[in-house]
DNA sequence: AACGTAGTCAACCGCACGGTC
DNA sequence: AGACCGTGCGGTTGACTACGT
């Protein structure tokens, strides 16, 4: 089987996204939505390979993506479902609302296994303070501010701030039309009536809700994005978001049109 | 205060698969 | 039937940050 060449070097540009260049990318994918991933940065004017901008869409700007720690549930069941599935992370993501198979796979990386090992270290040794000596970190909880990355000076987006609740209002928002041409298939977060995963989202966003605020840095109730992303958003970080959200706004006017 | 080390995470890379021509 | 194309997936890496010395 031949494979195409992942992009024409030519040109096209590597490393972080900015937020112009993630703005462009919403702004397109919810006019045009995304059926063909290697013709939209083209016909976005983006200076990236179409793989790119999938996972960039996929990983962070996708409205449905639930941010900030994972809970203890979470991590047990994508112990679990490791357990049973191997290093298959796309289907343990398929299984847990909100994550991408991307995030699960650092989790694992950097949490889960090290904890599975002291564990089973504990369980042999009966002892072993499993991560009690060495060198105290935060506790991933503690990074999860949004300021990380909205502090370097590299332009890099505010993820971890207001990502996802201003992508999700204003993506969603126009998912919602229900009946936008250029959402196919896998926008199943859009609330066409019928859409299995709308359920499941609906029943991820109860979870969501039920669960305490604390263990968010997000929001995750949709109408109240902005008042608490700027909570936890810094003001650049607020700023941004808000451009994205107006200009999303002026997109959302025209996709009736559509 | 400066430096070194370790942890985190976004993004890239290459392969495999399925669909289409 | 076979080549081509687009997409998805898993592994890996590099930039960045926080913490400890």
């Amino acid at each position: 089987m031949g494979r195409a060449p992942c992009c024409e070097k030519m040109g096209l540009k590597k490393g972080p996204w900015t937020p112009e260049e993630d703005k462009v990318l919403v702004a397109h994918i919810q006019r045009f939505g995304h059926g063909n991933w290697r013709a939209l940065p083209k016909q976005a004017g983006l200076l990236r390979c179409g793989k790119s901008c999938r996972l960039r869409w996929i990983n962070y700007l996708r409205p449905d993506i639930k941010r900030g720690n994972f809970s203890k549930e979470e991590e047990d069941s994508i112990i679990r479902l490791h357990d049973q599935l191997g290093n298959r992370w796309s289907a343990i993501a398929a299984r847990l609302p909100g994550r991408t198979d991307n995030e699960i796979k650092n989790v694992w990386h950097t949490n889960l296994k090290k904890r599975l090992e002291a564990t089973k270290g504990e369980e042999a040794a009966h002892e072993a303070p499993a991560g009690g000596s060495g060198k105290k970190r935060r506790p991933a909880a503690a990074k999860r501010g949004g300021a990380r990355r909205a502090l370097a000076a590299a332009p890099v987006s505010p993820e971890r701030s207001a990502s996802s609740s201003v992508t999700e209002s204003s993506v969603t928002e126009q998912g919602n039309t229900g009946s936008s041409p250029g959402f196919p298939k896998e926008e199943s977060f859009t609330s066409s009536p019928d859409a299995e995963e709308f359920q499941f989202d609906e029943s991820f966003w109860s979870e969501t809700l039920s669960m305490p605020l604390e263990s968010f840095d997000v929001p995750m109730e949709p109408c109240d994005a902005f008042g608490a992303a700027a909570s936890s958003a810094s003001a650049d970080d607020m700023d941004y978001w808000l451009r994205v959200f107006m200009e999303s706004g002026d997109v959302q006017h025209e996709l009736p049109q559509i």
